[in-house]
DNA sequence: CCGGGCCTCCCCCGTTCGGGGGAGCGAAAA
DNA sequence: TTTTCGCTCCCCCGAACGGGGGAGGCCCGG
């Protein structure tokens, strides 16, 4: 066996401690892969980036705080072109699969997948191979290619009064939240329903509850 | 006790391979612990029970099929008395966590904490002890005392129109898919509206999300 | 310079919702 | 038995919503 130097490098960025700590006991059991380090956001993650020096970034996309894994994953290959990323998701969010791989991600794993096919993604990102799940690979290649689903058309007010509307508010309160008059608001709602051919609020908010938009943790009602 | 020597068998229900083996591989690190098996399902844990005779059962509460986490949980009590249940949550689905422990868990620990949480509450388990994550023990108690949230109230109708409202649809649509009248949809989203006290159909989406009990992956719009 | 997108607000109008009431029916509990 | 509860449907009515139009101000890029 050959010592260190052959090694990968990998640092495993997840929010769920205990999951963090399965998949470091896991990904340990295979003598090619070093774990040299663990992140619980994608804060954490960047900043300690280039003391760990990885090879490879198992990275969650639903994570805490301001960043998100798409973000992190942007940020990761703009801080460090070496690290390559792989992308770890439940299956739930999907639609930010193609997000992430426009930022940079190599590979991309369900986590409902045979664990092995993890193992597989992270040897080959290693070697800046992409290993793409089976399970999805196809939808996913066609969403990139054709420029994905009716995403980020939204305009920066538009997506606040979306993030409002998964809230449940009505028109008449998003416009006191966000200090404008309520037919402003009526423009917004119908310029998002209408660019994202919806037919009314409620199917915005699971649309945008589906593509991760606005995440559930964040809701109180 | 005299049965020191031998082992706790613990069982894994986690539709998340990649996670499942994880922590498959990180308890089986603890000599006392013995993973006896895995199930990806509430269906599949109950049907292979008998063969595995768990101490414990580490069940997440967010798996498909038909069967939920707490379902699962209450069948596992029922058929084996002699088996506990510790809950591993998402902190997104909290408010499931009492309904699990109303069916019978007997501990509880959310993913994103220390992993010799989870370590403890399987011994505890094991020794019929209750260990609840430290982290929101203290607002799950507060809402086992006081009843649940708004819980169950509903009635099964009421309960397979909230579906139709997270699925997106009008009074009308909704109506053709139960085949009853508009009116009669009408009355049943007013009483759904009314026993959550809530204001509109769109929070009632949100409720029923953030309660998981409609799951978003069912969903298409 | 001028077009175009964005944000803001206004109008009208038809539809949908939500809340109030009532009522008949059947099944299950008291 | 009576009572209760769930499911079904009906009425009325005010409020909210969605779609159509327009318009002024802003800034950016051709």
């Amino acid at each position: 066996m050959s010592p260190d130097k052959e090694k990968t490098r990998v640092v495993l960025a997840d929010d769920h401690r205990v999951v963090q700590t399965g998949l470091r006991s896991y990904l340990e059991s295979f003598p090619d892969l070093e774990i040299v380090g663990a992140a619980a956001s994608g804060e954490e993650a960047l900043a300690k980036l280039e003391g760990w020096l990885p090879d490879v970034v198992v990275m969650d996309l639903r994570m805490p705080g301001g960043m998100d894994g798409v973000e992190a994953t942007r940020k990761v290959r703009a801080l460090s072109p070496h690290t390559q990323v792989v992308v770890l998701t439940a299956h739930t969010d999907e639609a930010r699969v193609v997000a992430a791989l426009r930022a940079g991600a190599i590979g991309y794993v369900r986590k409902d997948s045979e664990p092995e096919i993890l193992v597989a993604a992270v040897r080959g990102a290693a070697r800046g191979q992409s290993v793409l799940d089976p399970a999805v690979a196809g939808s996913v290649l066609q969403e990139l290619v054709r420029g994905g689903p009716l995403a980020e058309e939204l305009s920066e007010r538009e997506k606040e009064v979306l993030a409002q509307l998964v809230h449940g508010r009505t028109n008449r309160e998003i416009a006191q939240a966000l200090h404008v008059g309520e037919e402003t608001v009526k423009t917004h709602v119908g310029n998002i329903l209408s660019k994202l051919q919806l037919n009314h609020r409620t199917q915005a908010v699971i649309y945008a509850l589906k593509q991760g938009l606005v995440s559930l943790d964040d809701v109180e009602i």
